[in-house]
DNA sequence: CCTACATTGTGATTGTGTTCACATTCACAT
DNA sequence: ATGTGAATGTGAACACAATCACAATGTAGG
């Protein structure tokens, strides 16, 4: 088994086949083929089998493939057959919404822990978890079988909490704060940066009078 | 004059270099290298110089780049030499969460409008801007100057406010809603999908033991 | 069993973005 | 005015991702 390179592209799009097989199987789809799956998420069914190929041979030629075994198939590819634990760490505007987002939940991930330095605020109830004193972050994190950190803690804030979560052995991070953030190698963090995208969508509607050559 | 094509990570960049450079220019820095800006941003510096490039010479030959002159060119080039209006549908926990979010009125970005069908939610002010009726979307942003609109309603509505915002004439749209929206091509589309950035980072940080050829 | 047809799986190709490496240019000291 | 050092700007090379196009392989029907 050669595991060539997946372009990380690919696993951000398994996600998505995921979440559209499971919902064509609600609708009493059994089958699927390439083109179909494309069709739905809005690609080319060429790129829909490359990024399964990496995999493994999961359809039938002349068929398609059945819905049920390959959505257990990326579930796996992708490590979502088992619930992927979240720690929250900042209960503000962001905070409070992604606790309430309760479509998390249904696509394998589970918010576990939430922390906040706001004494007003530790205590306190938000969606299904109990807010903790984010004092406690380390020894918590370190602990618990935690996959994955969401920070949405004010800019100023980042680079220090990032620092303690490093300390605590966590794996992946997920900011919403620009990404200053210069971690180690062995520790994968993805930032979201709402002006970096706006920006890019207020250029791209100005110029896109592209190229007519 | 041949405007080559721009990558769309360039512009990306390009706000990143902005931002940082505002942060020099308070720090008192007069003149930044590539190498020095490469550095903050965390990428090299040949991308610096290569992404400056597509759109003249900004710099000078064995010094570098003045950074006050940068900041503004580079603000030109990505449109934010004047106030992005923005328009926000769903107030939501999200939608409230990016209404409060004063730091976007620093970065140029002013949200100017918000909706909502919630009859006990209409009429109330968050952050600066009295919700609307969303039942007058079209009328109110046909009429505006909203560069860019931002949605943030449940998954369901999507689609459907998306239609309306194509007949006002939008030309820009930021969705939190994964993905589904089949838009025409004179119209940008940007999807922020947590849950697929989340599978990223949890595949990553298991297969990240790569290739210890 | 053989033919017609559908759809997969994939090597080859194209396209796009990043990085290298070096010639060019400027500031400054002598 | 000339040489030295520093940093830019950029064609070429590389790396990575998307797409094509077709051989391989299945099903179904006579």
């Amino acid at each position: 088994m050669i595991t060539k390179r997946v372009p990380s592209e690919t696993i951000g799009r398994l996600f998505r086949y995921f979440r559209s097989l499971s919902c064509l199987l609600r609708e009493g789809e059994e089958i699927v083929s390439s083109k179909t799956l494309a069709e739905v998420c809005h690609i080319k069914p060429a790129t829909v089998r490359k990024d399964l190929s990496y995999f493994g041979e999961f359809g039938t030629r002349g068929v398609g493939y059945d819905a049920a075994s390959l959505v257990n198939k990326i579930k796996k590819i992708i490590k979502l057959d088992k619930q992927i634990n979240v720690a929250l760490v900042g209960i503000g505007n962001i905070g409070r919404a992604l606790l309430k987002h309760s479509a998390f939940e249904l696509e394998g991930f589970k918010i576990v822990m939430a922390f906040d330095n706001n004494p007003s605020k530790i205590g306190d109830t938000v969606g299904n978890v109990i807010i903790e004193d984010a004092a406690n972050i380390r020894e918590r994190i370190e602990s618990s079988g935690i996959h994955l950190v969401i920070l949405a803690v004010p800019d100023y804030a980042t680079s220090k909490v990032a620092k303690v979560l490093q300390l605590a052995g966590a794996k992946s991070i997920l900011s919403f704060s620009p990404c200053g953030l210069s971690m180690p190698a062995d520790i994968q963090v993805t930032c979201i940066d709402l002006s970096v995208e706006m920006a890019r969508l207020v250029y791209n509607s100005c110029v896109d009078y592209r190229e007519k050559v």
